[in-house]
DNA sequence: GTCTATATCATGATAGAC
DNA sequence: GTCTATCATGATATAGAC
């Protein structure tokens, strides 16, 4: 075997220069070239490896969700141990849905601010050949939740859950993506500081996603109070 | 006056041109060159009449953004009028500001589609070049709204409500820019008809953004019930 | 199989003639 | 204000070295 155990393939150079990379300048600022001289690796490799630069962009964004779901069902899994058969709180579950991606923001090195700014994007994006979102493992993982919420909420029509489901993840997406927060605050009399704190996001979001989640059927309709 | 009145302007033609396509291909996709010959009109003008590509989305989304806003105010300044000087409910003033913007998507020939989804694409860009959002006239209407959530909430920090009325900004974005709608609602035993209607997106969203902002502040972390 | 060097093509941008 | 080059850059495809 002449294997070269001591360096990185050129595949994982390539998969961690471009993650810093698409981080810091967005997917369409970030140049092949860029990513390829970073990575000390030809240009052609990406083509290579990952067939074209939103491949590679697919990839990325794959293996974060990967890992993302994978403590997403550990948090519920082991709510549902403690509970017994007990149906879960709506808190608990978005505690552990959200919570979790939440908490990615405050490690470093797991890239959560990037992972969610390009996976924003790629929802955006009209031909959504970065279908990561849908793709299997993913919804197996949601609809694990949504079943969960079900559960939880056996008076609310499942329906509504899943529309509202949908909802707060828009709501934590965009909060996360950080694009409002700077600019909405200057002319709030709420200080830099507090803007940034990733904890009081998360204990503010959380109330607002909860108040949403068990909002009365339609009660903007019917008018009352 | 050499002037000729019955055609339109160069100008005007890219900006009904371009809007267009990039509603269809979303801004990577489209190009400078689909977009002057859509028009008739010489590759070079986009550079002449706007500056450059991006400057041409940003004047499509200032445009859009204006009438958007003025609609806004108008909505709330006639439920002020009717109130008299009492306070207006919540429910009153979301319908202003969200209401309106989801009204936008029924008429196709606002554009309201094209309009979100490229809102929500400047949005996410690390270079906000494009700025309509934190823009002087934007600003002063939001505030406006703030203000008059304010009042409606005397109870509810300001802090809060500034903060979840970022929130519900982004619950509206994604729901509106469509993205997941079709994916999430696959596997989910909605019915295709039934997730199209915009009215009950209307009723649904409304009901949900009203259940965060009136949610009891931190109701998860308190853990009650 | 893995990677490199090179070629091709489309794009955004610019300068200068008219 | 409009048009015709022309440029620089980037994405992708291919051929071939190791």
């Amino acid at each position: 075997m002449n294997m070269n155990l001591e360096e990185k393939k050129t595949c994982e150079k390539l998969m961690d220069c471009a993650e810093k990379i698409f981080a810091e300048k967005g997917y369409d600022k970030a140049s092949i070239r860029e990513i390829t001289n970073a990575a000390n690796v030809n240009l052609a490799s990406v083509h290579y490896h990952f067939g074209s630069k939103e491949k590679l962009l697919q990839k990325l964004l794959d293996r974060k969700l990967h890992w993302l779901n994978h403590q997403r069902l550990n948090a519920l899994k082991t709510l549902e141990k403690k509970s017994k058969s007990k149906a879960l709180k709506p808190s608990q579950i978005l505690e552990a849905f959200f919570g979790t991606l939440l908490d990615m923001l405050d490690e470093k090195d797991y890239g959560g601010e990037m992972f969610l700014r390009l996976l924003g994007r790629s929802s955006l994006e009209p031909n959504c050949i970065i279908s990561s979102i849908s793709n299997g493992k993913s919804n197996a993982v949601t609809q694990r939740f949504r079943d969960a919420l079900f559960k939880a909420l056996p008076n609310v029509p499942k329906n509504e859950i899943v529309w509202r489901f949908h909802f707060m993840v828009g709501a934590t997406s965009y909060a996360i993506s950080g694009n409002g927060l700077n600019k909405l605050f200057v002319t709030a009399e709420i200080s830099e500081a507090e803007s940034v704190s990733k904890r009081l996001l998360k204990k503010r979001l959380m109330s607002f996603l909860l108040g949403g989640l068990r909002s009365p059927i339609n009660s903007f309709l019917i008018g009352k109070k």
